[in-house]
Formats: C-alpha cells, structure tokens, sequence
DNA sequence: AAATAACTGAACATATTGTTCATTATCTTA
DNA sequence: TAAGATAATGAACAATATGTTCAGTTATTT
C-alpha cells in the first residue's frame, strides 16, 4: 500500500480515537477529524464514506488482528475439557491488550456499541464451531449466543477494571459456563 | 396531566418508533418525527431537547412500568433457591412482554443500544441488592454485573425469538447461574 | 524523467438543526 | 360559561455539517 494512504488511515484513526476520549462520537464531526488529522477534505471521503464507516473500518481492523491466527482445533466432547478452546481465548485477551489505547477510547461512548457487535460476530463464528449442543432444556442458538456476549462483555467490563491477567480473565468468563 | 400534552407525546413516540422500524434510528431526522407525527416544529422541541433525550425519555418511561412494583424483599441465602427473586424476574418480562411493540422497534437499530444500557442500569440497581458475595475468585463487580447484563441480553434475545413464555425465558437465564 | 496515483483546499448546493415570536386553539377553574 | 392560563402552530432565521467537484500540487513508482 502506498505510504501516503497508510499515513493518511493512521492520521485518522489516531485523530478519530483523541476526539472519542474528548467528546464522544456522537459530538464528534467529520470536520473535527479532519482538521485534528490534519489532511484535506476530500482526502477524508476517498477514504471513508461516513462516520459510521470509519468506526466499522476501525474495528474490523483491530479484530482482523486479534483474531488472526485464529485455526479452530478438533473440538472436545464438554465445554469443561477444552483446552484448546480457553488458548485461543487467551490469545484473543493478549492481542486486545495490545491495542487498549484504541480500544478504551472506543469504548467511552457510544462509538462503543458498534465494536460490541463487531466482536460478536466474530465470536459467534468462533463458539458456533465449538458448540453442537446445547444443555437440556435450552436453544442451542442461545446458548452460542450467550457465549458469545458473555466473553465480550467480560471484555469490556476487563477495559474499564483493569489490572487482571488475561488469564485470569478468561477464568472469570469460564466460571459460570464449565 | 394536560390532555394536550400527553397527546403529543403519545404522538411523538409511536411516530418515532414507526421510523425506527423503517428507517433506523440515525436515519431519522427530527423533522420526519415532526411530521409524522403532524405536530408543530416548535412543539417537538418544547417536548424534547434532542433525539437523544426523545430516545432516553421512551425507554425511561418503558422501564418505570416494567420495574414499577419492585419491592425487594429478604434476600435468601445462596443464589439457587431465590424464588422472589426469580418471580421478580419473570414480573418485569411480563411488562415487558407487553410493550413487545415498541422493543422490537427500538431493538431493530442502534436506539437498541440505548435500550440495553437504560435496562442494565436498572437491572444493576435489582441484582446489587441481591449479591452480596461472588464465587470464589471472582470479583463482586463482575459477578453482579454479570447478571446485568446476561439477563438483559437474554431478553433482547427473547425479542428477536418469540414464542417462549416469560416463566421459561427465565429458566434459560437461570440455568447458567444456579 | 515520465507516468501514475494521492493529496489539497476552495467553492458549491443541500439539508438539518435549534430558536424566536406573534397568533390560534384548548383546557381549567371560579 | 366566561376569563385566564397553558399549549400548539408555523413561518422565518442564523448557524452548522454534509458530501461533491475540480483544477492544481506533491509524492511514489517504473
């Protein structure tokens, strides 16, 4: 990719993510970025079409990362024995640890909601694989779904507590499913 | 309260929740709620600040009903045999159960996540007052906020999967947590 | 060095917002 | 039921943001 577009794209995203810590995104503008990118108007539009969807592009590229490497293993006959399962959890943790500067800013508004929904889908993908069957009595499709805002959720509840270990983390997530 | 006013306001809110389901919330201008609702430009603003505050004020309203006779009776010892609490639970999905038509709109698009967050913060309020130690392990913050957000979730999940009755949507979010 | 691709910034039309105010309609209560 | 209070109306207004266009500049690649 061309130096100038990756520049510009981080110009934005770091500009995008300091006016979400500031103000939040609603009361963030399109100018706003712009200017505190400091690139030109029109620069702006050739690369994103709205607010919206600089938000998604932002996401969907922190999650890109994070769930990479991502190779779904043979999965266990019980939730409870699923080593390989609570690794590649963990390696999630540790990539979103990495980006936590973003992501914080993200999260502190409603710009938040949007990377919610982004990491479920993606996690819907992830537990979909691993659960064929769900306990007596309950909709598989809600027991996928639990999974999945379960750990996203405990993800954003580790943002704004942090000081846990991902391992610890994802111990906490574990409890109430094993 | 005047007629006139509670006359507009109903106007208001259901013209609102009709664009939702057509259009989406950020699709929404002020000025199609006007309309459709057939009311005066200035009346709406007399009304409301913003559709933020529109949007707040609707589901304010939803949850005073649904958590109305909310009277916290003695806590019971361990999680697993609170019956007050569980019929507390299916209480409030009754009432909601009843404003079906409305949820299901605001749900449709992004409102839904202003939604979500006005019932947690209620929810929060329930389960606090129940919990008064987590599992081994695990911090009391998240443990409550756990529920929070696993019962909420649970119905946004009954919203989009009707055909159960409240009793057994409850018995889904318990399963997990017993 | 030439060709290609990206960035610039001013100008533009369009749309929405939030306010004001004089006028009209509706409600309350004495 | 008439007078006074309260609410609704809608046109007019300034202010702001949006998204597009285009001719000119700068950086990158071959």
């Amino acid at each position: 990719m061309d130096r100038r577009q990756s520049k510009t794209r981080k110009a934005v995203f770091s500009a995008f993510v300091e006016l979400l810590n500031e103000k939040g995104y609603s009361n963030t503008t399109i100018q706003d970025i712009i200017d505190r990118a400091d690139i030109g108007r029109s620069t702006f539009y050739s690369h994103f079409q709205t607010k919206d969807d600089l938000l998604n592009v932002l996401c969907e590229n922190i999650f890109e990362h994070a769930f990479s490497e991502h190779a779904p293993k043979e999965a266990a006959h019980d939730f409870s024995d699923r080593r390989d399962l609570r690794a590649e959890l963990t390696h999630i943790l540790y990539h979103l640890g990495e980006s936590r500067g973003y992501i914080e800013g993200i999260l502190s508004s409603e710009s938040g909601d949007v990377f919610m929904h982004c990491f479920r889908d993606h996690l819907r993908e992830v537990f979909g694989k691993e659960i064929k069957e769900a306990p007596e009595g309950i909709p598989l499709g809600y027991a996928v779904e639990r999974c999945a805002w379960d750990f996203s959720e405990t993800v954003r509840w580790w943002m704004s507590n942090g000081g846990y270990a991902p391992e610890e983390v994802v111990g906490f997530f574990w409890h109430y499913m094993g």
